[in-house]
DNA sequence: CAGATACGGTACAGTATCGTACATTTCAAG
DNA sequence: CTTGAAATGTACGATACTGTACCGTATCTG
């Protein structure tokens, strides 16, 4: 690794990135059927060849977009589940991974997944799978954890992952999605301690 | 209510939800960017002066399509909480909701209006006071009774509700509406029912 | 320096979009 | 039967979209 780049080759990545900054800021912000080629070419400036010679089609550069997005977003849905208190240990994780959900690349990247998933199912898969699928896997894998010390009292790990990470996003998350209002993270705390209050009563010890 | 109708009104009438009929099925499967009025007209035959009169624009039929699909939705939303034995009104109830959520016309409406939020915000308001806000609403005045009876103790009945009903859709939900596979009754139901055993694990008596 | 490669700028094809115009025809009411 | 509203059929504007063609320029490599 770390191969070295020769200079068509650096001088190739960097226009890459610069079309994908602009055009991801695009078809975030108007969604993949508003944003077009023309816009982000003009925005780009230069020639529309180059354009099409980095990314063949719409899709493809739309693909590219959803990949590197994904990567940024989802990097945060499965936050340390440190070795400290049982509670606390929630109470974090929680509220990282509702502040991963309700940031603004969040939401965005969310609301382009649910749109286009008709049209890109592959993509919409590979979301789902190293997306909420993960963060439920890695929770689960934490609750059996704890299940064997004896922290925790479920019948399927798994489903339980997955109801308490729903029980996470409430109405909050499709608030969100639906308002664009911010949530202050005073009330997604509260939120999250709720959820972790009740879920430890009903099968904490 | 009742107004007797002329002749003409209940020809105009009859066009409309041959309209709306039409373009339902078509907006809700295509999405509304991808939908066209001409794909209306098309199947519509007439002319297409016509689905103007109706109509004035595409936002329009839009917005009447919405309306009318909430409305068929919706109502489904806020099932009885009979009477009975407290775990079993939480057990049917979750079932009626999660079963809505996860309708062809359920999932359609919810994914345009997440779709098109940021374009109609005044729909996907109304959408989310009638839709979610208010199931969610609905359950927490139930818990609240059961809560004077001494059957439940939670601290704050409606972020519960919330919460129950997030756990309610768990993964499933975003599972329907990226990949459009089907759950069968046993799933849900199955699903549904741990949350119940949990929720008045942590929160019964 | 010579040749290859990427980039710039503009024009264009072909199609699709929303919405309108206009003359004609069906249909119900008085 | 006369009158007026609703529906028809089809042709258009005007614009926007994706993707391609052509040709000149800059930048890196050998």
């Amino acid at each position: 690794m770390g191969m070295a780049l020769s200079g068509h080759e650096r001088r190739q990545a960097k226009k890459r990135e610069e079309i994908l900054a602009i055009a991801t800021e695009l078809f975030l912000k108007e969604g993949y059927g508003r944003a077009s080629m023309d816009q982000v070419h003009a925005r780009l400036g230069g020639s529309k060849r180059t354009l099409y010679n980095h990314f063949p089609s719409k899709e493809a550069l739309f693909e590219a977009i959803v990949s590197r997005v994904s990567d940024r977003v989802l990097a945060a849905l499965q936050p340390s589940l440190g070795d400290s208190d049982l509670q606390d240990a929630l109470n974090r994780m929680g509220k990282d991974y509702l502040s991963a959900l309700l940031s603004p690349d969040g939401l965005a990247l969310y609301r382009a997944m649910v749109s286009e998933a008709p049209h890109f199912p592959e993509l919409a898969r590979t979301f789902f799978e190293n997306g909420p699928s993960r963060a439920s896997h890695h929770l689960a894998a934490f609750f059996r954890e704890q299940k064997v010390i004896g922290n925790l009292d479920v019948d399927d790990p798994q489903i339980a992952a997955e109801q308490f990470l729903g029980a996470v996003r409430g109405d909050i998350h499709l608030a969100a999605v639906l308002s664009a209002k911010k949530f202050t993270s005073k009330v997604i705390e509260k939120s999250v301690a709720q959820v972790v209050g009740l879920f430890l009563r009903g099968a904490g010890h």
